[in-house]
DNA sequence: AACACTTATTTCAAGTGTTAATTTAACGTG
DNA sequence: CACGTTAAATTAACACTTGAAATAAGTGTT
């Protein structure tokens, strides 16, 4: 129940120093002046905060301002190539690797093909091999590099040790970070790949400047990610947001997971596949993928018939969901993302949310936007690779991986007698 | 997306000195020594802090506790009687006014009737009155109170002005601090009841210990109060919690606040029994409280029937809408609550355990115990009472009332040349 | 070109806080 | 009654923020 964690003097400087740096990452560049208006902080501290940001090459100037007649602003913003950040995508059907600076810019990628299934041990080295392909292409130095991201499917546990429960993948308590720590000494972050998604589409797309939001994923399943107070909500296990599996017709149809009247049962691309086979009492073509089969589902309700009486439902069942989170949650914002939700969106976004007001109480709705996501389906490595940033920043800065091999808990200052 | 609030020396000590004593206060008593152990602060902060705490009053010696051998441990603990608060319900027939000291002891208490509805003006000249009253019973001066914490019905906004909308008493945007702070200089702090009654239950209830719970609250109605890192979330604009009108069957019964397939169509008391009604055809004595209806219900239900089948159905709805909750926020414990709740839980709680496990995700399910309330329903005074303890505790003790008379943010030190 | 004016940044003393080491206090034991 | 042990208080060293004063770097004016 002891809500604050204890504090030293040097924990202030360092909670400063994160409160100069996110600003400045997110609404950088800035002058002094203006970053001590933008935080509280005195001039002085955001001097001496600057200073050390600037000596050890996390933040460079950018340039000067004028101002109404007097000295004129010095600007600063964090320095993007200080070091790199590397993000994997552990998917259904690949492990893609990609290496940002700290802009997001993407400086390399690859990708290896999982054509036979999940094994750990292949994924596990898959990783390793993007690692070191990634820093070679790009001629960066993994010394270099902040640490890695790792967005997978299932729940990430995050005790003493980071295990994963992956049901698509057949994974059960796998621990992960042992078994890559074999393999690499960078600093590892695994998580979830939905709540990556929905982190990136918080930092660089719908979500920016909210601090309470809903990132809903509609793909084949169907996820959320959760956001309060500026981050991701894990609950106490790291499993919270499990939104698909949520109950929106007690008795209903049967889900996957087992249970009745799941709202992945209604949404999720393959629902709406097999409710509209249903519907039409046909048979679903082999061979043609989700994606083009709800693309062209999309087309032949344009026309009305079955197909626009089975999407009418799942804007509906779709707008009751949201609704739920909307009550439950009281969000700035509800974010449809996933390739599903953003197909299904770009065509159902205004009947979504019409479904949405009817089911939602009217105070909180009125408080809520209901948008698209902005990143496309493919940013689960970007948001993957905002975890060592994340970091970086809340550390302010001080992380440097340059600095490992310090003493830990001594960094920073050596008292030579000589 | 600042995600740390820029922070001065003194807002450090403030937060080691919170630290100590929400320690001392959840699990006290304790010596100085042990309090250094437990909050990681060194002896000599503690030593500090704790000084400056006795020199206050606020935290008193406890007798002593022999060590092996040495010197024997101090015992420390909160002051009780060092200031007092009150808990204020505005409920749906009457005001209650309730004065505690430090540890929840009740001291006096006071309530009015609300014959004739809910006339702002009315309750509020209740509520100071209340004040007052209870202040000249037990003989405590209103110096001495912390503060008045509020429980209303309805979302409570906390913007720039604490700003009430409660439906259920006709109240549309009322400025109730405002009204009350012409009649009263003590701190005020509003609130939604049932976040209330739920943050009463974290701190002294079932949830005592957990970090991440749900309180759910059955009554008439139906609502939540959702606990997140051992505080309550309240969202953007306060009125998270909505559990009641979240959608658990799309296109099912009609609520009263307009839309299909609420939860608390199904399960909260008023729709349980009209469900009964329905069932058996038959029509609602007048002139039977709702509490008494509802008892009678579960008495004829133990010899099976339409009754039994009318109280399955709403622990298979109640289950459902539980594992939504467990598998949205993967929470420690579900508290269940309300008088309804704990009428209902007393005889249904293993179906209702049984129908969430049946509609939740493994993994989370087993990471949530399902529990009944353990205060009862009349709590939210108590629970009111809280928020000006909490804000105390937070702010380590600093907001002595006392001290209201001196030099805002010059607290402390005076400088006299003379 | 010199000067006044304006505004941004740096410097510095004052005040506070934490830590780690040291000292003092309180107790049981032989 | 000295001695060892453990708890609490004290102290010295150091770190950090603040707010005021000083300095730097421009513009506009005469």
């Amino acid at each position: 129940m002891v809500p604050h964690q204890r504090s030293t003097v040097r924990d202030l400087r360092r909670g400063n120093s994160a409160v100069v740096l996110w600003q400045l990452y997110f609404d950088g560049p800035a002058s002094r002046q203006e970053l001590s208006r933008l935080t509280g902080l005195s001039a002085g501290t955001v001097g001496n905060v600057v200073s050390d940001l600037i000596a050890s090459g996390v933040v460079i100037t950018a340039g000067s301002m004028d101002s109404d007649g007097g000295r004129p602003h010095v600007l600063l913003r964090v320095n993007a190539g200080y070091r790199s950040v590397i993000g994997v995508d552990v998917g259904e059907t690949c492990v893609r690797v990609e290496l940002f600076d700290l802009a997001m810019t993407l400086l390399a990628k690859v990708s290896y093909e999982l054509a036979d299934g999940h094994d750990v041990e292949f994924v596990v080295d898959r990783i390793l091999a993007g690692i070191k392909a990634v820093c070679a292409e790009a001629g960066v130095s993994e010394r270099d590099v902040l640490g890695v991201g790792i967005g997978v499917s299932g729940v990430v546990e995050h005790g003493a040790e980071v295990v994963v429960h992956g049901q698509t993948f057949g994974w059960d308590a796998v621990p992960l970070e042992r078994l890559l720590r074999a393999g690499t000494d960078l600093p590892l972050h695994i998580d979830n790949g939905a709540k990556n998604m929905g982190q990136a589409e918080m930092w660089f797309g719908a979500g920016r400047g909210c601090r309470h939001a809903v990132v809903v994923l509609i793909g084949s399943g169907v996820g959320a990610s959760i956001i309060t107070h500026g981050s991701t909500y894990r609950g106490v296990t790291s499993s919270a947001g499990e939104w698909g599996h949520t109950t929106v017709h007690v008795g209903g149809r049967r889900c996957r997971c087992g249970a009745r009247g799941c709202l992945e049962a209604y949404v999720g691309a393959e629902a709406v596949l097999e409710r509209y086979q249903e519907a039409r009492r046909g048979r679903r073509r082999r061979g043609v993928s989700e994606e083009a089969a709800l693309a062209e589902l999309l087309d032949t309700a344009e026309r009305g018939g079955v197909a626009a009486e089975v999407l009418g439902e799942t804007a509906t069942y779709l707008g009751a969901g949201i609704a739920n989170l909307i009550n439950l949650f009281n969000p700035e914002r509800i974010i449809v993302g996933g390739w599903a939700g953003l197909l299904l969106g770009s065509r159902l976004l205004p009947k979504i949310t019409a479904a949405a007001a009817e089911h939602a109480l009217d105070h909180p709705f009125a408080q809520t936007s209901i948008e698209l996501g902005r990143l496309g389906p493919d940013a689960v490595a970007m948001g993957a690779a905002t975890l060592p940033v994340e970091h970086f920043l809340t550390t302010g800065g001080a992380s440097a991986p340059s600095d490992r091999d310090r003493i830990p808990h001594r960094a920073g200052k050596r008292h030579d007698s000589a």
